[in-house]
DNA sequence: ACAATATATGTACAGATGTTCATATGTATA
DNA sequence: TATACATATGAACATCTGTACATATATTGT
């Protein structure tokens, strides 16, 4: 078998790197709940709001958030039918390795 | 609904990140499909032997590879169910995204 | 046009990460 | 036990990353 093209790992890697922040992880959770304005989810997550706008740049820049003005606000909310798989899968993976309950979470 | 536990957050951040280097891709994606030892997969990958046994504690310490010496050499191989689930997503995603074929992997 | 509110961006900085070199440890064989 | 081979580890270093402060931009209402 031959190794795995180069540039595909790149592109690989950076996609995965976005899961790779706990910051980020609390961003996407919420959003696979529902669409929420910035101001929201610096409320619900207890996050500085310049910190969560750079991240939300970075989501955006990858695809995995998209967003709409709505006057003063801007929405936010999940693009990628893989987000939820993937954290579910990750989520699988830290319960039975660190022994998490269902209900931890 | 309720933000995302912190505690869970980190640990799957944790999680996510060993999958955010090529290099660890690619000893992953190698793994995939037979065990290896150390000495093959420096051929492989074409990759620094002293890289790869650090990031083969890495994959070991997050419960990503097993191994078994067998004489002087070490044989390695993946434990976990989830790593080829993983990476099919992650792939399924960027192929999306990036525009690649499937035989460019 | 001005003030108020919501969000985004530039910059700086501490801390984390990946790689390499040098060296240590483990194993087999002479 | 001395040598060779296979793998692991420690330390140093450059680079990357996440956060916070200050400030800019955008939108609405007065």
């Amino acid at each position: 078998m031959r190794p795995i093209n180069d540039d595909i790992a790149y592109d690989l890697s950076d996609f995965f790197k976005i899961f790779g922040d706990p910051t980020r992880l609390k961003i996407l959770y919420t959003l696979l709940d529902h669409d929420m304005c910035v101001s929201e989810l610096v409320e619900t997550l207890g996050i500085n709001q310049s910190t969560l706008s750079h991240q939300l740049r970075l989501l955006r820049q990858n695809d995995l958030v998209k967003f709409k003005r709505d006057g003063k606000t801007v929405i936010y909310g999940l693009d990628d039918e893989h987000v939820g798989i993937l954290l579910k899968n990750g989520l699988e993976h830290i319960y039975h390795k660190n022994g998490y309950e269902e209900e931890d979470i």
